[in-house]
DNA sequence: TTGTCACATCGAAGAACGTCAATGCATGAT
DNA sequence: ATCATGCATTGACGTTCTTCGATGTGACAA
């Protein structure tokens, strides 16, 4: 039915960080990082969680976020449920809200899944970098 | 119309790099992130990407990825198209042969967008990170 | 208790996705 | 010219996704 899948827990990072480049990642590893990177795929989570990232003390409930992204409450409620069992946010219930948080060091394990040692390193591909 | 999206360009790197973290994205970036996520969202692109880049000389054809992922060639053929569409491949056609790359710096500017200065760095919220 | 608020869940409709067999289109070999 | 090879495109099918309105649930207020 609805979710069925697991929902992705931190310890699953270990096994995510298989570089992507440098040597062929385990369909694991591929099933991990494609549930972690589809969650993302959608502009309106992106902008979700840069919106709770940016937010005061880096947290927000759903009646923050409905205005930015112009979506209804339920929607919004189903982006960020799929955040959270993507392991790349968290959710704390305290009275009436709920906070949600952009998870902590997940984003940089992500990263260093995409460019090990960071985009600089590496080198040999990093041709058209970032730089400067 | 198959696509009928642009492909993205090296240049759109520029307006991508906005970092996730740190200040809400724009929609245009929340676009084109989204975009780029997207196409690494499902697991056989991922093991096709991590196979290219494991490949002798960092480049491999269509006849080279069909065994390793199980997938018929013209579904190889569909993925690597999104993979090129979304600026993360490139193709060059060598005669009857299509070799395929991964896109120079490209995985390097995402992994920036995720976690800006490396997933150590930014501090604030790698408090459970990804090691001890 | 009754009401209100913030949020989650359900059910549905339309669009998008992943996959394949069949076909088309070049390139290179005979 | 004829054939074989490597890859892209087409058309189709079932699945998944995005979005919404309606409804359910738990927490606080009067």
């Amino acid at each position: 039915m609805a979710s069925s899948l697991p929902v992705i827990q931190p310890d699953d990072l270990a096994a995510c960080c298989a570089p992507v480049t440098g040597g062929v990642v385990s369909d694991e590893a591929a099933a991990i990082l494609a549930r972690m990177f589809k969650a993302l795929g959608d502009p309106t989570r992106v902008k979700l969680l840069s919106l709770i990232a940016a937010a005061p003390d880096g947290e927000a409930c759903v009646c923050d976020l409905t205005e930015p992204v112009r979506l209804s409450q339920p929607t919004v409620s189903h982006h960020m449920k799929q955040l959270v069992e993507a392991g790349l946010a968290t959710r704390e219930q305290r009275g009436r809200w709920a906070y949600y948080r952009v998870a902590p060091g997940v984003l940089g394990s992500l990263a260093e899944a995409l460019a090990p040692g960071g985009p600089v390193a590496g080198a040999d591909w990093a041709v058209g970098g970032t730089s400067a």
